[in-house]
DNA sequence: CACTTAATTGCAACTTAGTCGCATTAAATA
DNA sequence: TATTTAATGCGACTAAGTTGCAATTAAGTG
C-alpha cells in the first residue's frame, strides 16, 4: 500500500481504523456490516471509502440487496453472488477474460452458492 | 413465453403494457428508464418485475447508479457495465462458464467500454 | 513547541430507489 | 352478471448514500 504522504491524504484516527478493518476482513463488506464496529459518523465511512477507491486503496461493487460493498484492492479476483442467501465469495481460481476493445476491472457472477444448492436438493 | 393463465398471473393492461416494452427493448431498462412511458404507478411497477422474475419471465441485476436494470429472459448472455459512462452493454459471445458446485445464472463484467476507451486514448 | 492552514470530521437535513398497507378496481371464472 | 380474488393507485415509509456547514485535527513551518 502506498503511504499517505504519497496520496495527499491525511492519515486520520478514522482512516486508520477503517483500514485496519479492510485488512483483517478476507471478503467485501458493507457499511451496514461495520456500522457496529466503528466509531466514525456514516458520512466519514462514505467519503473515505470514496477516496480509498479514488487512490486504488479499495475496490467496491454493488450486490444484490442495494448496498454496496468494499475490499482490499489486492490481487484481483472475480466475485459470486448468491441470489438466495446473498453471500458474497471472492473467487481466486477464476481466470480473467479478455475481451477486445474493452478493459475489464472486475467479474461477478450471481446464481446459487454451493450450500444452497446442496439444501435445495434435500428437499 | 409462458401463458398467463399457466402462470396464474391475470393479464392486465399494466402487465401488458411491461411486457411490449420488454419485447421490444433490446437491453437491459430501469424504472428511470420507461417511467416517461408508462401509465402506471411505481409500485406497480415494481410489484409486476417482481413477479415476472418470479416466474422467470425477465432478469434483473444492479448496476453501479444504484438501480436495478430489468430485461427480458430470452438467450442466457452476460452484461458488461462501464464504471467510466454507465453504459450497460449486451455480450453475446462470451461463453458461460461453469464452476463446480455452484449454478451460475449471470455473468456481470466491469471496467471500461470500447467508446471510454477511445476517448482516453485520445488525449 | 506554538502557529498556520487546508483537510477532515460530526451532525443534521436531504435525496432517491424501492417497499408497504389499505381501500378501490378490474380480471377471470361460474 | 354476480362473485371472488388478484392487482392497482395512492400516500406514507424505509434505508443507503450524499451534502452543507461549523468545529476539529493532522501535518508542515519557523
Amino acid at each position: 500500500m502506498k503511504t499517505s504522504t504519497e496520496k495527499k491524504l491525511k492519515l486520520t484516527s478514522a482512516r486508520q481504523e477503517l483500514l485496519d478493518i479492510f485488512e483483517d476482513e478476507k471478503k467485501p463488506i458493507s457499511f451496514e456490516d461495520v456500522k457496529n464496529k466503528i466509531s466514525m459518523d456514516k458520512a466519514t465511512f462514505y467519503r473515505n471509502v470514496s477516496k480509498f477507491e479514488k487512490e486504488s486503496i479499495i475496490n467496491s461493487f454493488e450486490s444484490n440487496d442495494k448496498k454496496r460493498y468494499y475490499e482490499m484492492q489486492e490481487t484481483p479476483h472475480a466475485h459470486f453472488i448468491c441470489n438466495s442467501c446473498s453471500a458474497i465469495e471472492c473467487l481466486a481460481s477464476v481466470q480473467p477474460i479478455e475481451l477486445e476493445g474493452y478493459q475489464i476491472n472486475a467479474m461477478i457472477f450471481k446464481g446459487t452458492c454451493k450450500s444452497c444448492n446442496t439444501e435445495s436438493e434435500a428437499l
